[in-house]
DNA sequence: TTGTATGCGTTATCAG
DNA sequence: CTGATAACGCATACAA
């Protein structure tokens, strides 16, 4: 592999020259410039990144770390980072921490090693202290997720959504509402949950916590989490799940049982993953802007990185509620 | 930050000797490791990996280029590109072309600037001239797609695969059978599109051109290459499709049409992704071994790593027939 | 317009 | 067992 200074050897200049005419910087004679350009393309020179970096102490990459890549939920947001970076001239890696805790750990080393200018952790799975330690060095933010009163990040408003999604349902008339939710330690299914919950008080609908399951948030999640619903005695009349892989589930599990959605059923989600509009019955369910997540997110790193201040630490995108056929109320099916 | 200097100084030893314990290599007094250990710790001492690199001309990460990350086909060979890698002590880097082929480009350039030790594609879109050059010079696997002639690559036999499901078809008693294919470019889709031409010639059964329809390999591209096939004359029987998500377009566009799968025509996919299971009815298709596919790529690029021999430059897995609801013959049902 | 020299943070080769 | 010192490939301040 030719270096810098072969060429400059070959082309008869110093290595400062090449490194002027490949920097197109700094005043170099036409001739020369030319001169140099033959060298670089005969020996098809491709200055080493690696030194670079190491010398102007910046990599324009950031890494990106996704809890699962195969969670289809993350996809927009990816995009939207990427374009948004690409504009700005920054490359992003992908880590995929396959859902396993640890992995984060290992990845949060990349910025302590200089590997990477930023980092977006889509997951926040990390220890509290870590996070902290690490945030306070070093630009992150946290997207779809937070870690209470840390770090930069950017979500919706999932109290509120999950609130406007219940109320959806008792406006069409339910007051049986099953609720299908995960891990409790996330701060996001805990807002949605609280949603849940507020939407009841405000109707005045107690609450009955024997409609509250929790589940792997996964399609078979959904599923059999739906069946312990199945056998009440006095049967739901709608589901409210904090994902949509989960509400899918149970739409598989409602069918299994003979029952029609949105007939004997209604359904809800939260999300609005790609799979949801082309389900048969389409799921009505929350739209977050994961585009516009990724964007935000990848522009707020990038404020961190060149230490310009940021306005607001926290950022709330808005949502909106979807409503398709599961639900019964298709005359407004988008 | 602090360097190796640092400690070196407050420890009162020279670099050397911390660069020493940090590799636990060489031997150093028990008590002196102590306290170099000691102010690693107090000064949260983390080696820079970009100097080590340049350094060591290795960077122990791999990249790996995906046409989009949000084809679900591509996790699962992550997933085995990803365990194999950790087992060895690689970091692998997911880079996401979100469908540009230029983006190949630029990535390619990656390990020509030293970044990585080695890349997988998974795309093969690239140029074959730069292809050609790159791969002559630099570690490269291609998986689950290939240029003619090109690199080690590891894939099913697609040709075969095919054949075997319109031989399939074909059992089941149906003759005229249309084919959903993509972009005629990809060695991919003419294999398939072969596989299918062999199986009806095999049966003399005589190809009818008119009941190949191409289209995007997605949901939405099935559902509106399905329409011509619907106003057919002679109406076709079954569906056979080049990609999974051709499938489902087309099942979709069936019941829009008041048509039951398998009940009034049969459909066949490509592929077994996540979805194919889910779906109702759930899609007969071929499986691809992803996982392995994955693994495999990933020990065939260790080897080139190291320049240990390649027994076999091109590597043909086994695929299987997944039979489910969609051909009408769920007696087997898996 | 061009060249020289220094340093980025390591590892590795020598001596001692 | 430990310490100088020379690379790794490049960018850049300073001279010329």
């Amino acid at each position: 592999m030719a270096t810098i200074n072969d060429v400059a050897r070959i082309a008869g200049v110093s290595l400062a020259t090449v490194s002027r005419v490949m920097r197109n910087q700094g005043s170099v004679k036409p001739t020369t410039r030319d001169r140099v350009l033959r060298v670089v393309e005969k020996l098809n020179y491709q200055p080493n990144a690696l030194a670079q970096q190491l010398r102007t102490q910046e990599t324009h990459t950031v890494i990106v770390i996704v809890p699962n890549i195969g969670n289809t939920f993350f996809h927009k947001i990816l995009l939207g980072i990427e374009l948004e970076a690409e504009k700005n001239g920054y490359q992003v890696l992908i880590a995929d921490m396959h859902n396993e805790p640890a992995v984060e750990n290992y990845y949060f080393n990349a910025i302590q090693q200089h590997l990477v200018d930023g980092i977006i952790s889509l997951s926040a799975s990390v220890a509290k202290s870590l996070m902290n330690q690490v945030a306070s060095e070093y630009p992150i933010v946290v997207a779809c997720q937070y870690i209470e009163g840390i770090t930069p990040n950017i979500t919706i408003d999932n109290v509120a959504a999950a609130k406007d999604m219940v109320g959806h349902l008792i406006n069409l008339g339910h007051r049986r509402i099953a609720h299908l939710t995960s891990n409790p330690a996330s701060p996001l299914y805990r807002d949605r949950f609280n949603g849940y919950l507020a939407a009841l008080a405000q109707s005045g609908i107690s609450v009955d916590l024997g409609l509250v399951q929790y589940c792997e948030p996964t399609i078979n999640g959904g599923f059999t989490a739906m069946e312990p619903l199945l056998e009440l005695n006095e049967p739901v009349t709608a589901v409210f799940a904090a994902g949509d892989t989960m509400a899918i589930g149970a739409m598989k599990r409602l069918k299994k049982a003979g029952l029609h959605v949105p007939e004997d059923i209604a359904i809800a989600g939260f999300d609005d993953i790609e799979i949801s509009a082309e389900w048969e019955p389409a799921l009505t369910t929350i739209h977050q802007p994961k585009f516009e997540i990724g964007q935000h997110a990848f522009s707020k790193l990038l404020k961190l990185i060149k230490k310009e201040p940021l306005l607001q630490t926290q950022e709330i995108l808005d949502y909106s509620l979807i409503i398709r056929e599961s639900c019964g109320s298709n005359r407004n099916k988008q």
